[in-house]
DNA sequence: AAAACGGGGGC
DNA sequence: GCCCCAGTTTT
């Protein structure tokens, strides 16, 4: 059996979701990136930004957000998921960055995952879209998704983000989360994925299984 | 490896 | 009412 048909994949995903950046906090300065990210984990995108644009009108800065009461960062940001926990990794991670990188994010993998409530998904996100570097978030949309296509049988999210490095053509990279988060969120969802819509279901393990007797 | 965190919104 | 959600940390 041949490799991933991964430049078919991703033409036939850019044919479909465009280029544009999938929501509003992928466009801002590290700082927002950052903490917009945090907000996002396991939280749907439209509760994300709405929180994200409320607490940066109140406190649009690290040292404003180190000061701030948690309290009032938690109202801000309701209804996120893990709202308390959040609130309170927000100001420390804020702190951090002023007591330690003097108010600007650190541009490493290896300082951002230090700072608490910032994984490895995080700190890609950081790097990709605050800093535009080649980093390749892992989700469990991009995770599934890789598995879907037949592209990996381990399961863990540090592999996928390997094997994905490995074979995607540097051009794409900026782009491959960003389609596959969007495919995720529509045609290739956790459940009851609409491989019947999808463009490349003839090119995915699932997709072909999904039609085999049809 | 599994559990905890942890609550509103969509169906 | 039930189920899910751009994960991370702790046990």
């Amino acid at each position: 059996m041949d490799g991933p048909h991964v430049v078919e994949v991703l033409e036939a995903l850019k044919n479909l979701y465009g280029t544009r950046p999938w929501n509003w906090h992928t466009q801002q300065k590290p700082f927002y990136v950052l903490i917009a990210t945090i907000l996002s984990q396991r939280t749907r995108d439209s509760q994300t930004d709405e929180a994200a644009q409320r607490l940066f009108s109140r406190y649009s800065s690290p040292q404003a957000l180190a000061s701030a009461p948690i309290e009032e960062i938690e109202k801000l940001i309701i209804p996120v998921n893990f709202y308390r926990t959040k609130a309170k990794r927000i100001k420390e991670v804020s702190s951090l960055i002023v007591r330690d990188f003097g108010g600007e994010v650190p541009r490493s993998f290896d300082l951002l995952t230090r700072l608490p409530g910032v994984g490895r998904k995080t700190a890609n996100c950081v790097l990709l879209y605050g800093f535009h570097e080649t980093a390749l978030p892992v989700d469990t949309h991009v995770h599934r998704i890789a598995n879907r296509l037949g592209w990996i049988e381990t399961n863990t999210a540090e592999d996928t983000e390997r094997l994905l490095k490995s074979i995607v053509p540097k051009e794409w990279i900026p782009l491959v989360n960003d389609l596959f988060v969007k495919h995720g969120q529509t045609l290739c969802s956790p459940v009851r994925p609409k491989c019947s819509d999808c463009p490349i279901a003839y090119l995915c393990k699932y997709g072909k299984q999904a039609f085999k007797g049809k």
